[in-house]
DNA sequence: GATGAATGAGAATTCATTCAT
DNA sequence: CATGAATGAATTCTCATTCAT
């Protein structure tokens, strides 16, 4: 199997494992069950659980920052952004992706934080460039902090997916976005 | 030492240790040391680390909620509301009860998810509570979905509390209430 | 509570517990919270488990030979006998005495066994007494080997508890009581 | 060192700890230390300690029931098959495959004992053949009601055994066989 | 590249026993 | 006499990691 294919392979099952079962129960031999192959491999490609961990987040954030770019970078409509994110929300959840992102913030050690701290940075960048070019279409520019703004909103998105996690009732996102589309309406409304 | 005194002191450890060492750094003899007493008497007062985190969850929840309470309610202002959150919350942080809360939310187990629902409502209660009497006084009120609002707002507060722990630089906070400042300012103005 | 009342308390919830929960279930705890006294109780009464191991080897050996004795020194008949020592061994099994002496016969350690090792023998000496009388009506005397009958008859019975034990049937001691009322009908005949 | 290799080793630490330090005795650690392997490789190929107890049950029964069956099965004289049953006991005692047995039946929890009950049943089936056909050449066929036969015979040799645990003299057993020998002397004088 | 048996450190938990009250 | 909180050692069990094949 090609080196490329294999530590995928890792890379899928540890993010399957983080969402199902958790950080705690995110062991080595756990992955392995859930890939079909061998505890051992997980350490011919990677130095340790950590290192695991750390390329699990690099990996997810890659792979969802490209989707997310696709499909926000250029839009200029607030209630079209907004049913793009509706759509894209909807993917992160199905996939369990954020799941695992969760539990790796809240389980993992220093190494593991730090490229943590990375990604949060480089999705806030994401947001306050997709802000920026919203806001500079309305007379409102001069009085928004893009950057604070964009903070904001990653915060907001990190804070509902948490509580989506702890929900039983998973029909809280939907009530938002459909409420969050009538103030989108409203400042559509400001567009020059 | 009494019952009470005794459950109290765990308790107690239990939260500085979540706060300073994370859901997995969180062990039965990690709490003793912190605590100063034999990793047995968890055992002694409590079925097992499950149950403890259970209590853990109740006893801060219910401790903060009485604080929340008695400096929010009643407040028709939203510039004193705010100033009033800007201090509650840095009690939180300077406590850890947040940091414990947010390591119980990611790391917890069903029994202890459970608990913590529980305990998301009461607080969206409140929340709810506080804000209908707030936009009660405004010309908005019938444009406002209370209960969503409360929902979001507790969702933000959550998400900007786990930024809080990944950042090292804890002033995104604080400017984040510097913001919102001037956001109460022009909601004030349309008190009736 | 007087000082003898208060050891009996003790010895008797000893014994149930052995019964009911097996020598790895018998913790100071278990027999103190089946008891219904404090843990520390016991140790006030006796110097540690396995003085009160040994303590309650001697109370229900003691407590059961008065019985055996009682009904069986002077019978004269096999058929009687046989009958008499079917009730005592429905008393056996209905009281828990014989499971709780298993468990202290497989569990226990040295001073304990010490213990059952001189109960055995005093049951052993009281087979021999019932059982040479009985032979000693017949022809058979100086041909049957009195101390080995006895011996052989206590091993059979322990043996026939031990599957009792076992067995969801318990109807096996019943069939066994039947068949040897046969060999002791024809047993009797013999008497002069 | 292969799968069957290793666990084979792990089941005869099993029962060798069981026979020399009983069953209160017979840890994980007593048992690798014994094995002369880490505590951790009986989980590596046992679920708990309970299932190696079980496993231990059938692997004992099951060897001694091959090697009993071809020494006893088609023996047609008492002399003989006394004999014969001399020498599987003695390699019993010797083996320390009884002692463990013992052990178990009074100190197995539940599933153990489950795994008990089948294996008696297998020995009582195994001692109903054969005394069956002992019997079938003397006219008493008739008047014995073989399979209780076969259970008393296999309650008395449990607990000749268990007096032989508890005995610091060894010779019990031994006059019993010269005492049974001259029944089955007088028994062969019946075959036809 | 991959396997899977083995290790050793440490986790949760239990429990006999002590002791202040 | 009795209580029940606390201790410390031992127990079961888990798991990251190594390594011979």
């Amino acid at each position: 199997m090609r080196r490329e294919q294999a530590r995928d392979r890792i890379l899928r099952a540890t993010v399957d494992t983080l969402a199902q079962q958790g950080y705690a129960g995110t062991t080595a031999r756990a992955i392995a069950l859930r890939g079909g192959f061998a505890p051992g491999v997980i350490y011919y490609h990677y130095t340790d659980l950590d290192d695991l961990f750390r390329q699990t987040m690099r990996f997810v954030s890659d792979g969802r920052m490209d989707r997310y770019r696709e499909q926000v970078v250029g839009v200029t409509s607030a209630v079209e952004l907004l049913e793009r994110l509706r759509v894209l929300h909807d993917e992160d959840v199905a996939s369990g992706h954020i799941s695992a992102v969760q539990e790796l913030i809240a389980g993992g050690s220093e190494p593991v934080t730090d490229q943590i701290r990375t990604e949060v940075r480089r999705w806030q960048d994401l947001a306050e460039e997709v802000i920026g070019a919203l806001v500079a279409q309305t007379p409102f520019a001069p009085f928004i902090p893009v950057r604070q703004a964009a903070e904001a909103v990653i915060a907001f998105y990190l804070g509902l997916e948490m509580l989506q996690q702890i929900d039983v009732d998973p029909s809280r996102t939907d009530t938002f976005f459909a409420s969050a589309q009538q103030a989108a309406v409203f400042f559509d409304t400001f567009r020059t």
